[in-house]
DNA sequence: TCTATACTGGTAATCATTATCAGTCACGCC
DNA sequence: GGCGTGACTGATAATGATTACCAGTATAGA
């Protein structure tokens, strides 16, 4: 980790973090870290890998960012829906579009086999991938 | 990935595939390649981590381990029960501990995101973490 | 026993992500 | 407007898990 950054600090607005924050707005879609860094880049941008990773990592903490790991373990990342509440994605594996869905379904249910076998603290991972209607009709 | 291990090449027995999977019987925890590696080492044994890796792959492959991915991308793997139907998981994320939890109802709901938003082959992740009665107690 | 070939394991290569650290720049203050 | 502090930047090195290579080994059937 990189020193706090969300603590007592005042935060500085820097062209690069507008500039990461603007890419992202750009799709609807995940995108992976390295993505946005060659986005970047190929748009003529002078920005480093490391501050692309910073501030994706700060949009994620100040909860407007949605993160969610790929089965190889990379981290894809989107601009959140000023939806504070707390959600789930359908993704589409083949182009990437993304549904937020809410899962009042999920979270009783989580809760329930959390108290069924004695568990507190509980967080739950629940994404879906599948193909999206176009990319079906494609 | 490696060549084709599940195709029509028949399976012979190794010393080494039955360390792993001994080694992995061992435990009701999940733990990661490099853990298993170390272990096996630490008792003495002589493999390779490659066959480790090898290993782990096969016996999810062929259905008879389960593996899921921690936050930071790491890969961890256990027995699964005989159960070859489809489950999820309840983990404790301070012992390690797991539940092999039925998830009838978030099936049902999954699929119901997925009609709703007109995707098909929708798969799903769904894990819990939370902590254990007994690292609570403690 | 013999042979074909699946399996092994040390090592090098990948690849995403993080740590370092000297240089730069935003922002409050005078 | 000029200054100083320290947050921010970015090139580069480091990390760490996983995979690819490939020559040597061992298994199962003939």
């Amino acid at each position: 980790m990189d020193a706090v950054r969300n603590g007592k600090k005042r935060l500085r607005s820097t062209r690069q973090g507008g500039l990461v924050r603007d890419q992202l707005a750009l799709g609807e879609a995940f995108r992976s870290a390295q993505t946005v860094f060659s986005e970047l880049r190929a748009q003529g941008e002078v920005i480093g890998l490391s501050t692309v990773y910073r501030h994706l990592q700060s949009l994620v903490d100040a909860g407007e960012a949605d993160t969610l790991q790929t089965v190889d373990g990379e981290a894809l990342y989107r601009l959140c829906g000023q939806t504070a509440r707390h959600h789930h994605h359908l993704v589409c594996r083949q182009c990437g579009r993304t549904e937020e869905i809410e899962g009042r379904g999920v979270e009783r249910w989580a809760e329930q086999m959390a108290a069924l076998h004695g568990f507190t603290d509980v967080d739950h991972t629940v994404e879906l991938m599948g193909r999206c209607a176009e990319c079906i009709a494609r």
